[in-house]
Formats: C-alpha cells, sequence, structure tokens
DNA sequence: CGGCCACTTGATCCGACTCAACCTGCGTGG
DNA sequence: CCACGCAGGTTGAGTCGGATCAAGTGGCCG
C-alpha cells in the first residue's frame, strides 16, 4: 500500500494553493523537527484503509484526499474532503476509523507516528497544536452531522459550495475535485439528487456552472440563507 | 446561567453508575489536581448555550446531558448524549460549538477551564488524556454521520439501542433517560418514525418494551446485524 | 471521429414526514 | 380514593422529498 514513487520535492500544486488557515502552522510546515516523505496517489488510490494500524500522519501537499465510512452493502458516508495543507490520518489509537483514498491525482507528505509522539512528549505548542487539530475536526463533524440529519437536499448543497468557497479563499470561483459520487456521498444524498440540485441552483441564478467542475457562486446571500 | 444550588457531596446517582470506561482516569475523578463543585440541573434546563464562552468544563455526575445544534426554524440535531462519568463542554476555542442542556434533573461537576489548561500545561498526561477525549468524541461523530447519512430508521434506532446498552454494560437491559422527541434528534427522524419503529422491533421481537422508556434486547445479533 | 465516462433529465416509487386521532400512565385535586 | 387532566406515546391516513430505474446528452481522450 505504502509501495509508492517516491518524489522528493513536490512541484506545483495540482489542485488549489496550501491553505495557511488555523491548522497551517510552522509544526508540519518545515523540516525542522519532523520529515516527511513525499507520496503520490492516483485518482482512486487507496492512501489507508479502515482498520488498519496508525504508522503515519499524512498532509496533502496537493490534490484532495476524501476519508471514508463503507457499509458492507457500498453504502459510503464521506466525513471529509482533505485539500492542500490539511493534516489528515491523526486517529489516535492505533487504528484508523475511516479510509482514505486520492480523490484525484495528489501529493501527500506523510510522517511517521512514532516521530510525531515523540515531538508531542516534549513540546507542550505542538501537543497543543494537534490537539486543536482534532477538535476542528470535531467541530466540523458536530456541523455536518446537523447537515446530514436536518437539512434538505438544497440546504446540504448550499452549504456544500459554501464550504468549498470558504477554502479557496472566499473567491466566489468553486473548481471541484470531487465527481458528482463524491459529493452526494459527503452529503448524504444520491448523485442525481447532487445533479437535480446543481441544476435548480442554476436555474435561480444562485450559481453559474461552467461544466460540471467548475461553479460561480452568483448570489451568495441566498446560499447563505439557504445554507447556514 | 451558573447560579444553581450547590451540593458539595453528590448522593447516589439519579441516573446510572458513574462509567468506569476508556474515558474515566483519575484525571478528573479525584480532586487532588482539581476540584470542581457540583451543581443540580432541572430537567430541560440549560447547562451553557452555543456561542458562550467556555469558561467551565462539564462532568455528568448522575442523570443525562444532550449536547445539540438548533437551526432557525426549530430544527435540531443532538450531537451526543452524555450519561454519568461522561465530560462535555470540552470545545477548544473559547466559544461552545453546541447547547447542553439536562435530558432530566442531573447533577454536574463544573470545573474552571483555566485550572484544566494549567493543569495540560505542566502534565503531559493529563494533556494526552485530554486530547484522547476529543478524538473519542470525533470518533463517535464519524460513525454518527455514517448513521445519519446512510441508515435506514430501524438501522438508526438498532445502532441507538445497541449504543445504550453498551454504556449500561451491555446488561440486555436498556434504561433510556430521554424522551422519544430526544431520540428522534438525535437520529435524525421524527418522533412519530422512532415510535413506529420501536412497535416494529417490538413486533418481531427484536426488543419488548416495558413501558416507554425501559427496553429489553431480546434478539442482540438481530440489533447488531441491522445497526452495524 | 468514436467511445466512454460523467453528468443530466425524466418517470415512477417508496420510506419517512405530516397531520390527526386516540391511548395510556401518572400526578393531582376534589 | 377515584376522576380528571395532560404530557408522552402510539397508530393511522395521506403526502412528499429524495431514491431508484432508465434514457439521453456532453465532453474529453485516444
Amino acid at each position: 500500500m505504502l509501495i509508492q514513487t517516491i518524489r522528493t520535492n513536490s512541484s506545483r500544486p495540482l489542485f488549489g494553493e496550501p491553505q495557511l488557515g488555523a491548522f497551517e502552522t510552522g509544526l508540519f510546515a518545515s523540516t525542522a523537527e519532523l520529515s516527511g516523505l513525499s507520496f503520490n496517489y492516483s485518482r482512486d488510490e487507496e492512501i489507508y484503509g479502515e482498520g488498519e494500524h496508525t504508522e503515519f500522519v499524512y498532509k496533502v501537499a496537493s490534490g484532495a484526499v476524501r476519508t471514508y465510512k463503507l457499509m458492507r452493502d457500498g453504502r459510503r458516508q464521506i466525513g471529509e474532503f482533505h485539500l492542500s495543507g490539511d493534516l489528515f490520518g491523526l486517529d489516535l489509537g492505533d487504528r484508523h476509523h475511516l479510509t482514505a483514498e486520492a480523490v484525484m491525482d495528489s501529493t501527500v507528505i506523510v510522517f511517521k507516528r512514532r516521530q510525531v509522539e515523540a515531538l508531542v512528549a516534549h513540546n507542550h505548542a505542538a501537543a497543543r497544536e494537534l490537539w486543536l487539530m482534532t477538535a476542528n475536526h470535531l467541530k466540523h463533524a458536530e456541523d455536518h452531522m446537523l447537515l446530514l440529519g436536518r437539512k434538505t437536499a438544497l440546504e446540504r448543497l448550499a452549504a456544500f459550495l459554501l464550504e468549498m468557497d470558504a477554502r479557496g479563499g472566499e473567491t466566489g470561483l468553486v473548481e471541484l475535485p470531487m465527481l458528482r459520487r463524491d459529493i452526494a456521498d459527503y452529503l448524504g444524498l444520491t448523485l442525481e439528487t447532487v445533479s437535480r440540485s446543481f441544476s435548480e441552483l442554476q436555474s435561480e441564478g444562485v450559481v453559474e456552472l461552467d461544466g460540471a467542475r467548475h461553479v460561480i457562486l452568483r448570489k451568495r446571500a441566498v446560499l447563505e440563507a439557504m445554507g447556514a
């Protein structure tokens, strides 16, 4: 699973710029404290599986990663999408709770968990940083539970587009790295319903679709009224 | 909000015994490192609100607490139920993400966040412990997203009953501290659907209801086949 | 230019929701 | 001690949002 082609240096990101948001600190950025190796994963390739040992911690250098749970009969729930700069696979305990796959061709930096543990053991700031990352994933999950439990299809898609836009710097131009099926499995819908909802938002002039993967937000206020 | 009758010593729990599970360590148990005050909350009383400052951390001494998000129009999603021994309100950042209310008359031990922070700053084991608690909440949320996004009504109820039973020590006798509406808002259903699902499980001999709040699990294997 | 994968759109179906009536157990006051 | 009131729960009838099944369409790559 981890036998991949190794690149010592990632070239320019394939998708988006590395995000310098709340999660992005010097901690995993430089090689001073922690050294990670770059790996390439092609689309739909598994990075780790649910139940596997948590030997590594991962960071998206470029591309996009989905983490999900799968039922025996194939029903899937994507918990989160991880974009450039995002850390993932930080499950405490010795097993991963979800499966991680590349949404598109992606470059991922892999850190040894033992190194991370060692860092945490003597560095309070780093420990707090990692705790904060877990807490942020929790916050995301809490918001997403409300979406999955109580929102309509249109509200879900509106919230999704706002979330993606926020991650892209609120430009109003959203590039979607994932397919309709991924969006559906993230939002707890079918791909047909996602498609219909896109069409409906477009026919109301709320968004404009330039191909399936490029969305222009035309009426942010309407989206926010729906998605919040 | 915090002006309650103070009890220096909690008498026997009103609901369930304190749980000595994975989250329960010496950390918040004794008064050596941290001192907390006992407060009583009556049914439906708010403990803290979404958006309030995170001044305290809470632990259920007896009773049950729900933490939830509310939409403007009243739609509600309960993220988790907290029973005896559970810590809650440990949101990082300076604001609570959810609202906490007593499901029934409950006793809660309240710790000053500053004390917790101070403890964490010089005690690695404690810091790790708290991080682990956040990680466990995250794990719960991940499982719950699958339930909310992809499971049928019967599967949701089955999973819920197994979860409640697991917390009560897998006795097969489940005492529900909450009303049908709470269960519905936890499972992303309506109370009618919850009630119908209970009836269906009962008519199939999977569970036996002794009043609305006392459930006997008769066919655990069937529940597990549905709920997993 | 051809083929296929992703997406859209249409028709029908169904599980859960809504609205409504009724039941039941419990606390309370006459 | 019984009758009443009522909150909580169950059950029923009808509706509806999103799922399913099924064509079509479009765009990209070989």
